[in-house]
DNA sequence: GGGCAAAAGATTGTTAACAATCCTGTCAAC
DNA sequence: GTTGACAGGATTGTTAACAATCTTTTGCCC
């Protein structure tokens, strides 16, 4: 019933032996892994592993990592491997104030130049959500509660955007495991759903004011008061394999 | 008299025998020459060359042009090598675009809270800038015009910030080559001075409304109306080396 | 002389073996 | 029983050779 009993790393895609998968698949798949929360901060990403999971050679899996590494979503440690990266209060602090700066802009884009089709995906996605949500679909909510954030990004047109809040979302999820309320673990439906409303009536400054104060919420349900917590840096350092 | 006269490819160090260099500073070094202008848009970054440049293996090279290619100063393409990025006008909009959603929101997070050493920072920085600007050094002018705005950043005091902001504003170093007016290829000093007055005063609105205004100058100065130009992609499709 | 085709050279991409480091389990000493 | 050191195994990091692709040159034909 509930599907959180998972195993801890599951990527494991087993693909058949013909198949080829580019790296930016890979890193995809990674980061959707994390945004999803089936891979937990702190967990280690061995390189053999991930070479059966994706059945790529080993230099392939390294520069993914490299790549994910340079997006802040995995930390690599000398001599000591790979990890779902364990942001620290500073860090948290840090992806939020800088959403903070960048999404209200990007509703603003997107009350000026959304096409109906973008606004229609913002939407679908919005429904998908609740539904997820009454059918109890964790994994589901979690991800699509992310995914609005990046549609609406998606929305405004601008690549860079995009990418660099892919990156934002992404460690926000990790952000929100660690230092989130055990049961608040996804953006309320309400705040979307209102802020979709806005920007359909194209209305800039009340999307501007909705995001940034649905922003304002997910951090206040956040304890960023200790230096550490479970989940945290301790978690790893401590972690017995 | 003029400095501009140097090789294309400047980055040759001759490191002695003995030394070693991090990849981190390897790709800290390419972005600075990339934001003075040293190196231009669509030049090729061959690895050979760049091993013995920075004296270090191919694997670590390979490293540090991916690196790079993350954040989009690079481009990667398939067994032809690594060229220095050409953006093209809809990636020159999306930056704009994207410092225009950031920066402004950085200017009143340092009038929140940056300590009267950033300030004195941003002050030395323009110092530097005006002074570089009357000898001539074109390439330091150039290289401070940018640094204002990551110090700026900077004093933030928020490390995802800096980041993003040094991948865009290096990437508008590239965009203002290339589409810029030949002459106007640094922000003029009398915008920081403004800008850093207004920080110091501690006026949020004004600093915001400043930056603003400030970038908007820089893109008005920019000609994105053609399809392509002089330096763009063209370049390098023509370039018989 | 111009244009096309094939071979030589150079550059990039990949694989595999090697070296170095770290983790784990064992054993001895206190 | 706990602590420390040591050896074995596993994992990561590096190097070098190999394969594939592209670029340039050469030579031939029209």
């Amino acid at each position: 019933m509930d599907p959180m009993t998972e195993t801890p790393e599951d990527d494991s895609d087993a693909f058949a032996a013909g198949e080829e998968i580019t790296e930016t698949e890979i890193v995809a798949r990674i980061f959707e892994a994390v945004m999803e929360r089936r891979l937990a901060a702190g967990t280690k990403l061995s390189e053999s592993e991930l070479c059966k999971a994706f059945g790529v050679g080993r230099m392939r899996i390294r520069r993914c990592l490299l790549l994910l590494a340079s997006h802040d979503v995995v930390e690599l440690r000398s001599n000591r491997g790979a990890y779902v990266a364990s942001p620290s209060v500073k860090q948290a602090r840090d992806v939020f104030e800088a959403r903070l700066a960048i999404e209200p802009a990007a509703a603003r884009l997107v009350v000026e130049r959304a096409t109906e089709d973008q606004l229609a995906a913002l939407q679908a996605c919005l429904a998908e959500e609740a539904e997820a949500h009454q059918r109890g679909n964790r994994h589901a909510a979690i991800r699509l509660s992310g995914e609005f954030h990046l549609r609406l990004a998606e929305a405004t047109g601008n690549e860079t955007l995009l990418r660099l809040l892919k990156e934002l979302v992404t460690r926000s999820s990790l952000i929100v495991a660690i230092y989130g309320a055990p049961g608040l673990e996804t953006c309320r439906d309400h705040d979307h759903a209102s802020l979709l409303a806005a920007l359909r009536s194209r209305d800039a400054d009340t999307a501007e004011r909705l995001m940034r104060a649905h922003l304002g919420d997910i951090i206040s349900t956040l304890d960023l008061s200790g230096p550490a917590r479970i989940g945290s840096d301790l978690v790893q350092v401590l972690a017995k394999r």
